[in-house]
DNA sequence: ATTGCGGTTTCTGTATACACAATCGCAATC
DNA sequence: GATTGCGATTGTGTATACAGAAACCGCAAT
């Protein structure tokens, strides 16, 4: 016990529990297990073909991750979205954010922000292809992400950072996708890693802040027109 | 499932898997089981008095914890403290620390602190009534932190605070009582405390960077005279 | 229509058995 | 002495049985 199966690449069957929490968080976070849905733990062991000792297994790192919680008496939920709660991480996501691109600023290996910037300046045009354009794009975030975490050099931090980042997802998908908003983001984001190559942790952190609020204004403005439309 | 006992005063027995939590976690932090040791399922299981089911909960609840790691082939670690591990804990405690303190300066309701500081201004009485003094010392900063936590309404926020004093417990278990130092933490906590009551999110964010710092330098100067009187 | 109670059903927490994986100890070989 | 291979032992992941807890449902009383 207590190892996860090694990454892709090996030849290993996943373990039963594995399986069962991949499965789970993957349709937590794809939204075909909404917030809030009540769930049992003899139901899904079946749904999802183990036995209950490896549910149980995957619902409690579930719970770790705060994808669901335990209800009293019976099962256990998946965990609500509010605005309040968006207000709420994204305090925390600022507090860490700010931490890791002033810590990413000061440790970098410039080379690896260079070869990103590159990219990033590409992003207009990227976005103007449509969807594979766009799922390029976010990938390119993601290689960014992954850069500050190894420039940050700090796995508390880095692990409280992918927290944060697994409960954004969720967040994602329910706000509509926005084109304007990409071409901004994709502006400040070629800022950051100017700060990050500069070396300037302090510019860093204030772009990263103001990216961070036009997010924060940007979802909740999604967010507020899908409830407008689901007025009756 | 999955619900935690209730908290203290019901009169409802532990389950098994709490039991064994507690124990290990409780273990863990008085240093009983120390950085680095390696622990296997059956053994600790017999120890403990539970079957294998609910230790593997509470081991789970650990690795989720931080408080161990799994091995890979068998078993699994107390997670180790370096020095290392504790600048990257103090990266990440300022980060959420500093957030905190900016919200509860602009959140809290005043009367709550204005009551602390009513304690916190006897503190060097206290401090030096010995081992009783002390430790009702540290139960004023227990209150002080559950006040901040009250004040900042915001779980995410208050979970990854909660996160990182559990490492700290660790920590400060191996850094060697300090009544200098100790006195000089009573006046930066009312400082603090101070800011909080006037609504100064700058005053209280800076106060408490500068306390951080001194505690790190602390902690890090008594494990380094603990190092060398382990000299052989 | 609402409430309370008892019986039934379902669910959870735990123990334990089983199959497979990993480790250890020992003997043989170089 | 160091290395390798093999069999025995120990440990882990999982399935399942059992006991007790919790929820649900039906019926009677108000």
């Amino acid at each position: 016990m207590y190892t996860e199966t090694a990454m892709l690449g090996l030849d290993v069957p996943l373990r039963a529990s594995e399986r069962a929490y991949r499965q789970l968080r993957g349709e937590i976070l794809n939204g075909l297990l909404a917030p809030g849905a009540a769930l049992l733990e003899v139901e899904q062991a079946e749904r999802i073909g183990v036995s209950r000792t490896p549910l149980r297994e995957a619902v409690a790192r579930l719970i770790a991750d705060g994808l669901v919680v335990g209800r009293r008496g019976r099962g256990f939920e998946v965990t609500d979205i509010s605005v309040d709660s968006i207000f709420e991480l994204y305090e925390l996501r600022q507090a860490l954010e700010v931490q890791a691109i002033r810590l990413a600023a000061t440790r970098r290996e410039p080379t690896v922000f260079i070869e990103l910037r590159k990219a990033f300046v590409s992003a207009p045009e990227l976005l103007d292809q449509g969807d594979a354009g766009v799922h390029r794009y976010y990938l390119m975030i993601d290689e960014l992400e992954d850069a500050v975490d190894a420039a940050v050099e700090n796995p508390f931090l880095v692990g409280a950072l992918r927290a944060v980042r697994t409960h954004l997802a969720r967040i994602r998908r329910l706000a509509r996708r926005n084109p304007l908003r990409l071409r901004a983001a994709a502006a400040e984001h070629l800022l950051i890693i100017d700060a990050i190559i500069a070396g300037d942790p302090s510019l860093a952190a204030h772009a990263t802040h103001i990216h961070l609020h036009q997010s924060l204004v940007s979802v909740l403005a999604a967010i507020d027109e899908d409830s407008a439309a689901v007025v009756e």
